[in-house]
DNA sequence: TTTTAGCACTCTCAATCTGAGAGTGCTAAA
DNA sequence: TTTAGCACTCTCAGATTGAGAGTGCTAAAA
């Protein structure tokens, strides 16, 4: 299938008119919309060649075009053009992370915010989380009676923390003490390397130490990071989804977390960092989200570091724009990470 | 307006025959439907009149009746019984904490996972959190040049990271040395203590201080803990959100953190911790939340630690039930925080 | 060979009309 | 005080219609 330069611009003023107003597009519709230099008879022509391959299609016999999956496939792959967004814009968002907390969390909010705004679609960021968890520091704070708070800072600045139930009652001196010991004998370590100082401490330490070990394991196994959403409601303002039964579906890929990390998983995270991955209409596998589209991008640092950002709206989404942003946030985040957070 | 006992009858009848086909209720239904020893006309006599009181109201000359939300507000105030869940849900629910890990983010998530599923309603819960914030460990870990993580945990549990950019590199055991004065200095310190230990520390130590009293005084600013939510898209498959853009309006609020919190600030905050608030069709204040309703509730230790979880749904919702579910995990989450928590 | 004007044809959509059905309020009798 | 009976009202689903939009095809023009 190789396209005529005519039928590509046709192809491309198609996409555009239907995503501006989300209706069948005609032949004299776009001849006068964007004054070209042939009749309607024409386009016509071309656009009967366009549905034979599959690129448009008819909701019916007497209706305009619109555009298949295949045709935004298309058109992601081979017509956007890469323009990055508009210098304006830039600063706003550059301006708004800066003027932000100095605070990971705040950082990951924000992007998501940005992105939901900016879009108009719902948005997600993973925080960056690392494939293998290593050791930086651990905090045991006394509550009360015999349950311990125990913080645990992984390299990275992942932060997790859990109670521990003690045998009996130990005092937070002797608590700080064995957390000073394993921080000092740990740091930088793996949970393998760290299952091997086991030797060297007592029956309370080897207790801690355990539930330390459970919880890296538990760490590592998860693919992603916390997981921030933004923006579900632009989704409902969509015209595609009036009927919220079809929002729903779409909405309930977010709001599910393991069907997202499994999303993730088998998406982005075989990515580059820097690359743009974008489904459209679920690519046939995810059938949750048949109606809709995810421009999907990585962060971070490749080797050690990295998270997930994206953007989840209708099928019809103004796929230039929406990817420059999230290229733009994507980047943004990186930065903050090889700045704050890198090894 | 004093009900008599036939009409108090007859308006909880409406109100559960409404609630489960969300349709007029016709006077000869509910005769049918619940077995009613008088005829259809007499029902219809006292249908009457419970419009008269503004209890009920027809949509139209001919169809039946509808409950107000004056109605509901009846029905919750006077006629709700309280049931209690039944045994074999609150063993599941208790179950499901029992066999979760120890972990307050777990908890909570775990705790709107189960209100939005038990009342297939949009759940929220938020994080305890306690008016005073009172200083409890601090934590200072070198990341990359002169960026340092700052770990802050509060009495009962709320940890606060943010990054600091020194003037200088500092050296890790530098860090620990502040780090462990500061805390030996503050333990159990609000932040007016705190700022009295000024005189004590050096030029470092001082740039810390304020980086920490700021986060501090942010954190009490703060009306609540961090919110969770869930069940969003169970909102979506209630008839009365058939039109996404009734949906919108009402998961707006939950999406809008800064509306969220002043909601919750003025309604469950000023209830005692036990005690239920229902909020019906936004109670002519809160206009988002016309088409809704919310039952909240008010958990931890009066004098401490509290949080608020609760459930939107629509104004068509199960009470009875609905509040049951959120007394019950109220009380769960209260006893969490009292056997972990508490100071 | 390519483009275009012209035209018959198809299909949707909004507007209008219709009758069935549900539910009411009132009246008069039980 | 309750109830049977009945006229009346209003909605809703289905059928019908005409206008409008857009197409595909054909034959003439470039």
């Amino acid at each position: 299938m190789e396209l005529t330069d005519r039928q590509k611009l046709i192809l491309t003023l198609i996409i555009h008119e239907h995503i501006r107003t989300a209706q069948p597009v005609g032949s004299r519709t776009i001849v006068e919309q964007y004054d070209l230099s042939m009749s309607s008879a024409t386009v016509r022509n071309e656009m009967a060649a366009l549905t034979e391959y599959g690129l448009l299609r008819q909701p019916h016999t007497s209706a305009g075009r619109v555009p298949t999956e295949e045709g935004y496939r298309f058109f992601v792959g081979n017509l956007v053009q890469k323009s990055g967004l508009p210098t304006t814009t830039r600063r706003t968002i550059a301006h708004q992370f800066y003027q932000s907390r100095q605070d990971v969390e705040q950082w990951l909010r924000l992007a998501a915010s940005v992105l939901a705004n900016q879009s108009q679609a719902a948005s997600l960021v993973t925080a960056p989380h690392s494939e293998k968890t290593i050791f930086k520091h651990l905090e045991l704070i006394a509550t009360r009676g015999r349950q311990v708070l125990m913080v645990l800072v992984l390299m990275g600045g992942e932060i997790r923390q859990q109670f521990i139930s003690l045998a009996e009652p130990v005092s937070q001196e002797q608590l700080s003490a064995i957390a000073a010991e394993i921080s000092t004998l740990c740091v930088r370590c793996d949970a393998d390397q760290m299952a091997r100082i086991r030797p060297q401490l007592d029956a309370l330490g080897e207790d801690i130490l355990n539930v330390l070990l459970a919880e890296m394991a538990l760490t590592e196994e998860s693919a992603t990071g916390e997981i921030y959403l933004d923006g579900m409601t632009n989704v409902l303002s969509e015209p595609e989804f009036a009927e919220s039964e079809e929002a729903r579906q779409a909405l309930h890929v977010l709001e599910e977390r393991s069907l997202l990390e499994n999303l993730l998983a088998s998406t982005v995270m075989n990515t580059d960092v820097g690359g743009i991955q974008v489904l459209i209409g679920g690519e046939g596998t995810w059938n949750e989200l048949r109606q809709c589209s995810m421009v999907l991008s990585r962060y971070g640092d490749p080797n050690t570091l990295t998270g997930s950002v994206g953007v989840l709206g209708p099928i019809r989404m103004p796929y230039d724009r929406t990817i420059s942003t999230v290229r733009f946030v994507a980047n943004v985040l990186s930065d903050l990470v090889s700045e704050t957070l890198a090894v």
